[in-house]
Order: C-alpha cells, then structure tokens, then sequence
DNA sequence: AAACAGACTTGGAATAATTTTG
DNA sequence: CAAAATTATTCCAAGTCTGTTT
C-alpha cells in the first residue's frame, strides 16, 4: 500500500518535470517570419476525426411507455428516444417548439408501425429512460480512484493519437477532434428550430483537408471520406455540414497553436491601429451626423453606437430560422425609445433588445444632440418592426470603415474600446501599495467595466445568495476572532509591564503578529466577497479571452509584482504564450 | 446588389476536475 | 473521507465578415 503511494507521488513528479521540461523548448512562433498572405500552412498531416461511440441499446429492463404501456422501440428511434429522456430535468422539454420539433424529427426515425401507434407525445413515458442514465453517471462518479485513473489515462492515450496533428514540422494540439455526437438541438433563446434532431454524422459526410504529401487520415473501416481536398488557404482540418441549421463545421487547432495566435495578434494589432486613427473617425462621423445623404447620416448613428457602446455590427438573419436577435445595423424601431428629457437629462436613448446568445441588452444612454435628432428623424412614420436604418447594413457600413483604415471593421471598434478601457482602468483603480488581494480586486474590476460594456452577461450560479452569505459569516467570525486577539494583546502587554522579563514580551510579540496576520485574512475575505458580489451576473470570460489585447494584463503583472498564474491560468497562459513571452513592464496599448 | 456559401471568432451553459469544508 | 463549492475545460451555438454566384 504505501509503496504503490509513493510510486504514484514519484510518477507525478516525474511528468511533472516533463512537463516543465517540454515548457523549456516550446516553439515561439512569434519570433519566426510569416507566410504570404492567405498561405496557412505548407505541410500539414493529422489522423482525422474521431467518430461518436455507437449507439448501445438500452436493456430490456429500461422500458419506454406509451400511454402507460411497456414498449420496445426499435433501435433508431429508441436511440433518440434517449436523447429526450436524458434531458427529462432540463427545462427545453417542457418547452413546446421544442417538443413540437422533437417529436416531429423522432417520428421520422420510427418504423411504421412505431409511428402509427406513437401520435402523442404527452402519452410518451421517458422516465426509466432518465432514471437509468442518471444512475448510470451517479455510478461513474463513485467508482474507484483506480477505475478513473483507468478511464482518464484511456482517454488520454486517444487524445495524444487524435488530439494533435502536425503543420510545418510542429505538433500543434486540435481544438475539437471528436466529432458532435448526435443529440436534440438546444437553440438559444426562443429558437424556432429547438429539439431538432441533430443527425450522427458519417465519414462519408466528413470533408478532410491535409497535405498531398502526408500521410492520408484513414476512414473507419467498410466507410470513406466524402472528400479529401488540399487546401493550404485554410486553417481547418476537416469540415461536414449540420443538417439542422445547414451551417458547415470545422475541426480546427487549439487557440495555443500557431495559426491561431498569430491571427489573435493581428487582431490587436490591429485595435492598436484604430488608437492612432479613431479620433479623426470619430471627428469625421460627427460630422457626418449632418450630412444631407441619409445614407451617410445613419451611418454616422450607427458608428456613434458601435463605438460609444460597443455594439455588434447586426448582420441581417433569415426570418423564422433563428432567434430574433439583433445588433446595430439591424436595430428596429421597436427597439429603441426616445426622451426628450429623463431624469432631467435631455435627449436620451433606452435601448431594450436581445442580442447575441439572446442577452438582452437594456441601457439608457445620453447622447449628442444631433444623433438624438437624427435617430427622431429615422424613426418617424415608421412601425415599430421596420428598420431603424433602412439605408444601412453591415456590407456597406464595413465598406466605408475599410476606406477610413485598412482592416478596419465594426467588431474592431469592439476590440479597440474593450482594450482601452482595461488600460484605463487598470492605471485608475491599481495602488501599488496595495496587497495583492486589493491589486488583483483592481484587476478584476478592470475587467469587469470591460464585460459591462461588452453586455457580457451569465445567469447568477443558483448557490449565489447562500454563498456569499458563507462568505459573510466567514468575515463575522474572522472579526471576532481578531477583537479576541486583540485583547488577549492588551492584556499580554499589561502583563508584560508589570513583569518586564523576556518571556512576558515575547507573547506581546506574538500576539501582535498574529493579530496583523488576522487583520490581513480578513482584508482578503472582504475583498473575495466583494469581488463576488460585484460579480454576480458579470460574466468576465469572454473578454478576458478575446477582447483584451493580454500584453495589457502582462505588463500589469510585472509592473505591479503579481504573478500571471493569478490573472490566467493554465488554458490561458497557453493561449497567451506570445505576450506573455514578448511584453514588458512599459508596454502601451 | 442581393443572395449564398464558406471560414473564422465570439459566447454562455454544461460538464469535468480540483479544492475546500464539514 | 465524502459532499459541497469553486474553478477549469469542453461544448457547440451564434455571431462577423469575406468572397462568389446569381
């Protein structure tokens, strides 16, 4: 027993020095030259994707009921039928496009005598279905430490055969190699296609893409690849197109690799850019607020959108097959109330619509003069369904943008404002006196202005309330703890008065430290809770990923002594590589 | 110029792994 | 030590934007 303990505790540390050691010859691609414009690889070889596990029949002691009758489905639509019975807790099932939606697609997968007999989905009986799956990852959760170490080490050695591919002479990790199993579509928002089946994707719907000269990724057995292209003009790897929505899918690098990170670079430099030039834009879409071309004069709303906001530019979407959401360009009247004057402030805009993933964004915005009476002018004989900027859509808008900067699009006024903001921030809120809790507070309050303007939002974690009120009690018993210390301080010191020998002060010292150390705990608990609280519907992810040029938060680390592991961890910090690499302590945005 | 196809980035939720707590 | 809480990772949907076709 304790031998095995030790071995493991050896084993670990072994791959651990492994691990540091292949961190040692990493490759900085960001130090090489690159390739001619739209070339993304010379030579690129990767096994192919993995397929979903088969279906595996249900035994016969899990039975579906219809219309309180025991019923065995035939394989197919017994297999879907899982789908749905696995989300039986899920709110979707209750939804009725979604059930609308999914019986209907199951019903196709039935037999015919299947179908004739199962004509009402309220009769369906999904339960033991459900109960058996719940139970089945209940017992994968308390199986032995043995038994996991198994499975992960398993799926491990899958990994290192599918998980990597190699492009010019580096082995680069993929990001998503295992094919989409097949499911029920979850749509966002109220999504007019929710429940659909999404079908199991075959080889001979899969599209490979790797170099003539490489090693030719082998279809499963008895199947063949739809097609095998060489295509070195672009990134992915293998490509097939979902039946649900129509849309193509790609299996492509991991954000660490080369061809990511370097586009990820560009884009900021790009941001930076827009810094040297946004003042004259924005001067010349001021002006613009007057022009006598319509055209022009929605433009230059939008613009003042898209860059005091930072709005999506709101690509058109065809009607009835996704969530009606908006962003800018597509804005309808209906979305946007005027006051000549709230709250004693004049002209001001209430903005209430659902964008992207069906956030919706609310905001009451003071804005110029001109805009407000523009926006006036826009809306007026109109429903509110029409458009708000009928001349206006985001082909053209980025058109003009392209001639006022090279590269420049709507989405980089997004990029440009988020970045900015962080700096600013982060130059505001930091005190370099701080403890570390207090600059990484700073930090996250930095970020989180960012995710408000961005309208990064997540639905507050369902143990919130009573996790912060643990925190809080934390913090009570933290303070009473120090008044404790406190007085056995004064009366260690009055004792030592007294006595005068060198025992007597030592617990005065003693205490003393232990008091500071106390008072340096509970700061820290203040601060998480604050952190928390501010936290609650924030969500700071998706622009600490790919809004905030990272060479900002590097060269915050090393002007104010915070280590990076803090601010990044280990996803993070191997995305970020190139700046972490590359930044120093003066780096400007 | 509008519609369409394609490729790539961005997004929150779900799930898995890890850490803390009782 | 197990359960709960927290954090990291995976998942895949939903955008942006470009290039091509009609």
């Amino acid at each position: 027993m304790r031998k095995s303990k030790t071995d493991k505790e050896e084993q670990q540390q072994k791959s651990q020095a492994k691990e540091e050691e292949k961190e040692e010859n990493k490759w900085k691609w960001w130090e090489e030259e690159h390739y001619e414009d739209g070339v993304k690889w010379r030579f690129l070889e990767h096994k192919g994707p993995l397929f979903a596990p088969e279906y595996e029949p249900l035994t016969d002691n899990v039975r579906f009921h219809y219309n309180g009758q025991p019923m065995k489905l035939s394989a197919n639509a017994e297999e879907v039928a899982t789908f749905f019975g696995k989300m039986l807790d899920h709110e979707y099932t209750t939804n009725a496009i979604f059930r609308a939606n999914f019986f209907t697609d199951w019903r196709e997968v039935m037999t015919s005598a299947e179908r004739k007999l199962i004509t009402n989905l309220n009769k369906c009986d999904f339960q033991e279905i459900h109960t058996y799956f719940t139970e089945k990852t209940e017992a994968k959760r308390v199986q032995s430490k043995e038994v996991k170490q198994d499975l992960k080490m398993e799926q491990e050695a899958i990994a290192q055969e599918y998980g990597y591919c190699t492009m010019d002479g580096h082995r680069e990790r993929i990001a998503n190699y295992k094919i989409e199993p097949p499911g029920l579509f979850r749509g966002r928002g109220s999504h007019p296609k929710m429940g659909k089946l999404k079908n199991r994707i075959q080889p001979e719907d899969v599209i490979i893409n790797c170099s003539r000269d490489s090693k030719i990724p082998v279809p499963p057995t008895g199947h063949n690849w739809k097609e095998v292209r060489f295509d070195n003009k672009v990134t992915w790897l293998a490509s097939w197109t979902e039946n649900v929505q129509g849309a193509m899918k790609y299996i492509m690098l991991n954000p660490s690799s080369k061809l990511k990170g370097e586009k990820d670079w560009q884009k900021f430099e790009i941001a930076r850019r827009l810094k040297g030039c946004v003042d004259d834009i924005r001067a010349k879409y001021s002006a613009d607020l007057k022009s006598r071309e319509m055209k022009s004069r929605q433009r230059a709303v939008a613009l003042y959108f898209i860059d005091k906001l930072a709005l999506r530019a709101g690509n058109e979407k065809e009607e009835g097959e996704t969530a009606d959401t908006v962003g800018c360009c597509s804005l309808r009247v209906e979305h946007i109330k005027l006051h000549n004057k709230l709250n004693g402030q004049a002209c001001v805009v209430e903005f209430d619509f659902l964008g992207k993933d069906s956030i919706r964004y609310y905001n009451k915005v003071l804005v110029k003069k001109q805009v407000f009476k523009n926006l006036k002018h826009f809306m007026q004989n109109k429903d509110p369904s029409d458009d708000v900027f009928d001349r206006l859509n985001t082909h053209n808008l980025n058109k003009h943008l392209q001639e006022l900067m090279e590269g420049l699009t709507a989405k980089v006024f997004r990029t440009y404002n988020a970045s900015i903001t962080l700096q600013h921030q982060l130059e505001q809120l930091t005190d370099s006196e701080g403890s570390e809790a207090e600059k990484l507070l700073s930090y996250n309050r930095a970020n989180r202005a960012v995710a408000v303007l961005c309208n990064h939002q997540r639905t507050a974690p369902k143990s919130f309330d009573q996790s912060m009120k643990k925190i809080q009690a934390k913090i009570e018993a933290k303070k009473e703890q120090i008044d404790l210390t406190k007085s056995e301080l004064k009366s260690a010191k009055m004792y030592h008065k007294v006595k005068k020998d060198k025992k007597s002060k030592l617990v005065v010292e003693k205490k003393k430290k232990m008091v500071q150390k106390l008072e340096e705990q509970l700061t820290k608990l203040e601060v998480q809770a604050t952190d928390r609280e501010e936290n609650k519907q924030i969500a700071l992810g998706t622009s600490k990923l790919n809004y905030l040029d990272p060479r900002i938060t590097v060269a915050w680390c090393k002007k104010y002594d915070v280590p990076i592991e803090k601010v990044y961890n280990k996803t993070q910090r191997e995305k970020f590589a190139w700046a972490i690499d590359m930044t120093e302590e003066d780096f400007v945005f």
